[in-house]
DNA sequence: GCCAACGTTGGC
DNA sequence: GCCAACGTTGGC
């Protein structure tokens, strides 16, 4: 397996936290909390500090691919499973035997303009792509790196 | 607001 | 271990 450099795709709803949230953060980074998903769970263990990140708007109009973050920290436990008054708690996590985890990142920059789905859904590199499956919902996903390149060509078009 | 796709839960 | 019911995601 690679070591390094390797690269992913992570999901927010703007509504609640949007690319300029992260970019006005202290330090401009933010802990990726509320992940409630194995699948997505397990991509985020995989997560190296260094690992670069795609920041995707869902339900946004549009969808789209609207820029970069960087892995800063590895994942440890995600505190927001344990408090009662959370949208994210969940009973299954305790502090001693904790089930969800979260990475801090950090923002890198905001592409000149976001990259819709449409768009992307007309890049042939890109055909094979976890975002552009149909039905797809995981939160975290890897990137190939000649998706990461394609993506990042269009970005800079 | 609709609904297809998907993950989780719980009865059996 | 099966699977129906349910809740959620997320594009449209």
């Amino acid at each position: 397996m690679k070591t390094s450099g390797r690269y992913w795709l992570m999901k927010s709803e703007p509504s609640a936290f949007s690319i300029d949230d992260l970019a006005a953060s202290p330090g401009q980074r933010t802990c990726w909390d509320g992940v409630r998903n194995y699948q997505a769970r397990n991509y985020m263990r995989a997560m190296q500090v260094g690992d670069q990140v795609l920041f995707y708007h869902s339900n946004a109009d549009p969808p789209a691919v609207v820029g970069i973050a960087e892995v800063v920290r590895t994942t440890y436990p995600d505190d927001s499973a344990f408090d009662k008054k959370d949208k994210h708690y969940d009973p299954k996590s305790h502090p001693s035997k904790p089930v969800w985890e979260m990475v801090d990142i950090k923002f890198v920059r905001k592409f000149l303009r976001p990259l819709g789905l449409d768009l992307l859904r007309k890049q042939a590199p890109l055909k094979r792509m976890e975002l552009l499956r149909k039905g797809s919902r995981l939160s975290v996903q890897p990137v190939k790196p000649d998706e990461w390149k394609a993506i990042l060509k269009l970005a800079d078009e």
